[in-house]
DNA sequence: CAATTGACTTGAT
DNA sequence: TATCAAGCCAATT
């Protein structure tokens, strides 16, 4: 078994409850983990994917940057794809490439963050480790 | 252990 | 509205 989950195993965890159609800024997330100034950390999180082999599918496309557009840099085809997937998931974007956050921004329920983070200290809180 | 990197944010110009 | 700069963070080297 794994010492406690990294950073990115929350991330991913995360991301793989936002529900179809529904969406997450890179920084929503990190504050969700309870990083509030981790946008950046979850966007190299997410990056990793190309060489991380994840057992689970992580729905990746569904996070974007806090303004409500793509932000993958350096990888139009990715760019793309995205864009195309969230379309596919009936997601609706302006003519200049721009989601409503206000009407898409998933907020998630309090219990699913709550497990997340429990799991991620081991499981069992019980162990106190200071 | 220090430097580097990047799918971020925010506030100022 | 578009640019720029400075913070912030985890993983990599």
């Amino acid at each position: 078994m794994q010492p406690s989950p990294s950073f990115n195993t929350l991330v991913y965890a995360l991301v793989r409850h936002i529900p179809r159609g529904k969406v997450l800024s890179y920084g929503r997330v990190a504050e969700l983990l309870g990083v509030p100034n981790g946008a950046r950390a979850v966007g190299w999180a997410l990056s990793a994917l190309k060489y991380t082999r994840v057992v689970e599918p992580v729905p990746w496309h569904r996070v974007v940057n806090a303004q409500g557009r793509i932000s993958i840099k350096g990888a139009p085809e990715a760019a793309f794809e995205q864009h195309a997937r969230l379309e596919d998931e009936g997601i609706v974007f302006d003519e200049r490439g721009t989601l409503d956050m206000s009407r898409y921004l998933w907020d998630p329920p309090p219990p699913v963050v709550a497990e997340l983070l429990r799991d991620a200290q081991g499981g069992r809180p019980d162990a106190d480790a200071p």
